[in-house]
DNA sequence: CTAAGATATATGCAAATGCATATATCCCAA
DNA sequence: TTGGGATATATGCATTTGCATATATCTTAG
C-alpha cells in the first residue's frame, strides 16, 4: 500500500478508535435516564434545526437504517417527545419536530452528557487542538463523493 | 456555556458527523459480499493482533455489548472464521484468532474496504492534514478516563 | 390525462442487540 | 482450605435493527 493510500487508512482508524473508546464511555457515564443515547441523538439532532424536518432529512444525520428511524420516531412519538405531521406540500413526506416535552428532555440529558463530552475533550487536547480537530472532521464530513472508479 | 467548552462539544460533534457520514458511505458502496460491516470489524481487529486475544480484550476494540460480541463470536466460530479455545492459564477465558479461512474473508473484504477508505479520506484531506487527524484522533482515543467529578 | 417510473415512508419478519443475570473460575484473606 | 467477592464469558428474554418489499404520492413523457 503507497504511502498516502497507508496514511489514509491510518487516519480513518484512528478515528474510528477514538469514536468508539469515547463512545463508550459516554455511554457507561452518564445519566441517560429517559432516553437512550440514540434516541438522544434523534432528539438532539432536531433540537438544532429550525423547523421541523423530514425523515429523510433527519436520517441523512442519523446513522440508523430508514426503518430502524421510521419505528424509533414512531416511539418517540408515542412517548409525545416528537410530534409528526403531514407535509401539506407533499402527501408523501412527514414534517418532524419537538414536542415540549420533547425539547426538554433533550436539554435535561444535553446538560450532563456536554459536560461528559467536555470534559473528556479538554482532558485530552488544548484549543488550538481541539479547533484542528473540529475543522479536519469539518472538512471531512463536507467532502463531497469523490466520483466512482475503484481507481485508487 | 464557557467558550473552551462550546469548542470542545463543537469538536465532538464534528467528529460525530464525520463519523457517520463515512460510515454511511463505506456501508452503501463497498461489497461486504459474506460479512458485514460489524463482523468485520471484528475479523479486522482479530488480524492485527499478533497472537490470540481473549474475548474482554476484544471487546475493548469493538463498540458492541460484552453479550452481543460473544455472540458474533459464536457466529464466526460457526463459519468457521474465528477459533475459539480454551485458555490453560484461565479456565474463566477463551482466546480467540481467526482461522486461515477468517483470515482469507479479512483480507478479501479488506482490499476494496481500504481502497474505498483511502479514495475519501485523500479527496478531503492533503497529506499534512491526514497526519493532524490521526495525532488528535489519537490523542484522544489514548487519554485516560480523567478523574470523576461533574466540576466542568 | 395517463401510465411508467421516481420518491418518501411504513411493514413483515428473521436476525442482532442490550440488559439483567447465570455460570464457571480465579484470588485472597482468615 | 475455605468462604466471600472479583472476574470472564454465556444465556434468557424483550426490544431494536436491517433487509426486502409494500404502500402512497409525486412527476413526467407522450
Amino acid at each position: 500500500m503507497p504511502g498516502r493510500s497507508r496514511l489514509a487508512n491510518d487516519a480513518w482508524e484512528a478515528l474510528l478508535t477514538a469514536h468508539a473508546e469515547i463512545m463508550r464511555r459516554l455511554a457507561a457515564e452518564d445519566v441517560w435516564g429517559e432516553v437512550s443515547m440514540r434516541e438522544y441523538d434523534v432528539l438532539y439532532t432536531l433540537s438544532k434545526c429550525r423547523g421541523p424536518i423530514r425523515l429523510g432529512e433527519l436520517n441523512r444525520r442519523v446513522l440508523l437504517s430508514q426503518p430502524a428511524l421510521s419505528r424509533m420516531v414512531d416511539r418517540l412519538v408515542e412517548r409525545g417527545l416528537v410530534r409528526r405531521e403531514a407535509d401539506s406540500s407533499d402527501g408523501r413526506s412527514v414534517r418532524l419536530s419537538l414536542t415540549e416535552e420533547g425539547r426538554a428532555q433533550q436539554r435535561q440529558a444535553g446538560r450532563p452528557h456536554a459536560l461528559g463530552v467536555a470534559r473528556r475533550m479538554k482532558a485530552a487536547l488544548d484549543d488550538d487542538e481541539m479547533v484542528a480537530l473540529r475543522d479536519l472532521c469539518r472538512k471531512l464530513a463536507t467532502e463531497r463523493e469523490p466520483a466512482g472508479g475503484v481507481r485508487a
